[in-house]
DNA sequence: CCCTAGCGGTGCT
DNA sequence: AGCACCGCTAGGG
């Protein structure tokens, strides 16, 4: 019996930037896609059902979520947040993303700088994979970590999307 | 610009 | 245990 992961509910939503996806666990927000290129028409794609959440908590989280999700996208703080269930990542990861959140608006840092704040100097290639795991991008601020020369790095949504959200915080780069 | 070696964490066999 | 990934980095042509 192996317990494969939750059905997590899934709730969209939609922003200047498109549609994306919000994933709660019972334990609060677990996940953030970014909106999928192909899916501008149509039927949004809730998923309610199955959900632990008491429905009342559930939209409580959910208006959070798009608060906040609006805000960062604009390059400002995101407030308040709901509880986030990042608890699906190794030790190493949850203490990158913890970092992460350390990084204000318009700050950067470099991710050989992470590690050497987590105490791991020469482990800034495995910050840079932790970064790609990181379930809520944009709200854990994995586009804050450049590389050392102060070039871009790399992005899992894509390039475009670092590009903007930084550009955005008024963050220069190369 | 390119290439190379070395690095640490993770997941699969 | 081994191995092949990776959002890396420093050094050299």
């Amino acid at each position: 019996m192996t317990a494969i992961g939750k059905p997590h509910v899934q709730l969209t939503i939609t922003t200047n930037d498109g549609q994306f996806v919000a994933a709660y666990s019972d334990k609060g927000l677990a996940g953030l896609s970014f909106p999928r290129p192909g899916s501008s028409s149509g039927a949004p794609s809730d998923t309610r059902s199955g959900s632990a959440v008491p429905p009342g908590k559930l939209n409580g989280w959910h208006e959070l979520t798009k608060q906040a999700l609006e805000r960062a996208l604009a390059g400002r703080s995101p407030g308040r947040l709901p509880p986030l269930d990042l608890g699906q990542g190794t030790e190493f990861q949850q203490a990158v993303w913890a970092a992460l959140r350390r990084l204000s608006p318009g700050e950067t840092a470099s991710y050989s700088e992470i590690a050497r704040r987590l105490e791991r100097p020469g482990a800034a290639r495995a910050v840079g994979a932790a970064c790609g795991a990181n379930p809520l991008p944009v709200l854990v601020p994995c586009h804050r970590v450049l590389a050392a020369d102060h070039r871009l790095g790399g992005f899992s949504g894509g390039l475009d999307w670092k590009r903007a959200l930084l550009r955005r915080e008024g963050v220069p780069f190369r």
